[in-house]
RNA sequence: GCGCCCAUAGCUCAGGUGGAUAGAGCAUCUGCCUUCUAAGCAGAGGGUCGCAGGUUCGAGUCCUGCUGGGCGUACCA
């Protein structure tokens, strides 16, 4: 709708300009004019081709003015500053545009996605052998907001969450519950209390165990050829099928027979562009991908992960349900086939989003360079690493959670999340302590039945995490904070929420006063002209919240979705001012009612999807 | 050593492809509940955008150097 009226303006200036000029442009660029008055869309353009052409920036933009006024959509064009080409919207006609694509929820998407295929988000990789913390909940916010943005715009997105039950922290957790523990598989089973809990502890201890003797540390590697040479599908297809044939049929990767790699299979890790003189090729630019005992190191097994991910392994896991839940079928892999389950086509994808923090970034590209060794090119580009920095805890707040710190660590601006030392907050202590504060918060305002209350305080509770999750930018560490992480004023979920809450209510009331909802407010298109012409705070309003699909495409292009949650806080803002400005139930006018019932219909709907786009819900009473 | 990232208000952070007067929240101070919910709103103070150069009509944004911090570079995941 709003990428309509700007593509068409663009194509119509950049013909204008070839034809007067005779420059050529591939694009234009548009910027947004610091105050609404001054205009929707600015455009600089005339600046560079003052210096072309040896013109005024004042008379390009001029001229270019009388072509953009022909555009649809286009109610003003003008000249402003020394040069910039400011462009008012048609406000009635984008309004109305707005109320009957949202009618037919589009929310104001016009275009289709600019990807045929699928896409694959794969995020949320837990051990599942120990309790999630607050890094693993960074993860998943981003990586179920950046697929619900992927879905919203049209693609289609599998969402791939992989439990990997073989790896060597899972082994250092059997050793710990076995040796250290001497717990049997019966004894676990009677286990009281939180297992994860349980685990997360056992295996803050293991390290010391470990450290003890030789004779300790052996297990891990005994315990984890135990656990790979049972019936395990990944294991094996990732040794068996990617490993032996595929990199090493092509010679991707080979055999180490000497050195300090000895008996492993190694793949080149530097760029084979940068073979410098001085070095050489030394082991230390080889990764190792099967380890001298036989078994698969992590990078290779994500590299057959990828590939499997692309359908170029050549052969597909078996899968069985797991569980169901509102008409959705949880998979998971499975050693055998199982008779009577019919999956649906799992990978295959035309691109894949890996969301894993930026520690990964350069096993991440090992794997890039793994998929074009096996000469994979344009799989190897739409491998995308979706990197985010970790979550970390200051040093204040270590010491709230009875964390005794080396003098060191206490100089630092923040400390590391550490599942050895046992370091770290729970997913579900902070859950807990998030929903304990908006129950009391709830029951301070409202008299609601028991489970009521604490239905609303868990929205709220899940809109505060996720909010808080979403709202820095990808590359800025979080040092973790309870007062912020806790907070429900200011710009946090809550605030959003309790916007479209006040939004709902102003339509209640409505029905509960004059028995009208929504669908009978009257879109009368030339009093409603007259009247977003007078009132330019309104039209703001409304043309923010036309924003959303331009905000949503431009998340899924950045990867940042703290710009989602910026919009989001920023239309509640600008509601919220909207809301204290203007009473809509005792308007005496009734067309001017009709007109404001119109935008906060608009607002509220596009604010519910906004929040929806952030995995959170709009509570029915705040 | 090599590679990547960060430095913006007292604190925590935003600042698409360079653009108009650098913005929020928290904290502090002053006001606003007889009105569709005060989890809100209005207002005030608070800045050498780490330092030094460069590129140009224009730099918080791009380039170079420097300082201070973080991460990565495992037969760990």
């Amino acid at each position: 709708m709003l990428s309509t009226v700007s593509r068409d303006v663009e194509r119509v200036l950049l013909q204008t300009i070839r034809d007067q000029y005779h420059v050529e442009y591939e694009r234009l660029n548009f910027s947004t004019p610091p105050r609404i008055e001054l205009g929707e869309l600015a455009l600089p353009v005339a600046f560079d081709l003052a210096r072309r052409i040896k013109r005024s920036p004042r008379d390009i933009a001029q001229e270019l003015a009388v072509a953009a006024r022909k555009v649809p959509g286009v109610w003003k064009a003008e000249v402003a500053g020394g040069g910039y080409l400011n462009l008012y919207l048609d406000r009635a006609f984008l309004a109305l545009r707005l109320a009957e694509s949202i009618d037919a929820k589009r929310y104001g998407r016009t275009e289709e996605p600019d990807l045929d295929g699928k896409i694959i988000v794969e995020h949320t990789n837990i051990n599942p052998n120990k309790a999630a913390h607050i890094g693993h909940l960074r993860n998943a916010a981003l990586g179920d907001s950046f697929a619900r943005c992927l879905r919203f715009l049209g693609h289609t997105v599998e969402v791939q969450n992989y439990l990997d039950n073989t790896g060597v922290q899972v082994a250092d957790v059997v050793v710990g519950l076995e040796r250290m523990e001497g717990k049997s598989l019966a004894d676990v089973i009677d286990q009281d209390g939180k297992f994860d809990y349980y685990c997360w502890d056992v295996y803050a201890r293991v390290a010391e165990f470990y450290k003890q003797s030789q004779d300790n540390l052996k297990w891990r590697s005994l315990t984890l050829q135990a656990i790979e040479a049972g019936n395990n599908a990944t294991s094996e297809l990732a040794e068996h099928v990617a490993m032996r044939h595929m990199l090493k049929g092509k010679g991707a990767i080979y055999f180490a027979e000497e050195g300090k790699n000895r008996g492993c299979w190694v793949m080149r890790a530097s760029d084979d562009t940068v073979s410098e003189a001085g070095g050489g090729e030394t082991e230390e630019d080889e990764k190792i991908i099967v380890r001298s005992d036989g078994t698969v190191t992590y990078v290779g097994k994500d590299i057959a992960y990828q590939l499997w991910k692309f359908g170029l392994l050549g052969l597909d896991f078996y899968y069985r349900p797991l569980a169901s839940e509102g008409g959705h079928t949880l998979w998971t892999t499975s050693a055998e086939d199982v008779p009577g389950a019919e999956p649906p086509a799992f990978g295959r994808a035309r691109r894949v989003y890996n969301v894993i923090d930026t520690r990964q970034s350069y096993l991440q590209n090992i794997v890039l360079q793994g998929l074009r060794a096996l000469g994979y090119e344009e799989q190897a580009r739409n491998s995308v690493h979706f990197s985010y920095e970790i979550v970390a805890l200051s040093p204040a707040c270590c010491e709230e959670l009875g964390f005794e710190l080396s003098d060191e660590d206490r100089k630092r601006p923040y400390v590391e999340v550490s599942g050895r030392k046992g370091l770290g907050v729970k997913a579900d202590d902070l859950l807990d302590a998030l929903l304990d504060k908006a129950l009391a918060e709830v029951q301070s305002r409202h008299n609601l039945p028991k489970e009521q209350a604490g239905s609303v305080a868990s929205i709220i509770a899940v809109g505060a995490l996720r909010y808080f999750l979403l709202r820095f930018a990808r590359n800025t560490v979080i040092a973790f904070d309870f007062k912020e992480a806790l907070s429900f004023d200011g710009e946090t979920g809550p605030y959003v929420q309790y916007a479209a809450v006040r939004a709902n209510s102003i339509f209640r009331k409505l029905a509960e006063a004059e028995g009208t909802d929504e669908k009978s407010v009257k879109r009368d298109a030339a009093a409603l002209q007259d009247f977003l012409e007078s009132h330019d705070d309104i039209w703001e309003l409304v043309y923010q919240a036309a924003r959303l699909p331009e905000v949503a495409r431009q998340v899924t292009q950045t990867m940042e979705l703290a710009q989602l949650a910026k919009y989001a806080f920023h239309l509640a803002q600008r509601f919220n001012l909207f809301y204290h400005k203007y009473h809509i139930l005792s308007e005496a006018d009734p067309l001017r009612k009709q007109h404001l019932l119109l935008v906060a219909d608009l607002v509220r709907r596009q604010l519910q999807k906004a929040l929806d786009l952030l995995g959170c819900e709009v509570p029915p009473k705040m």
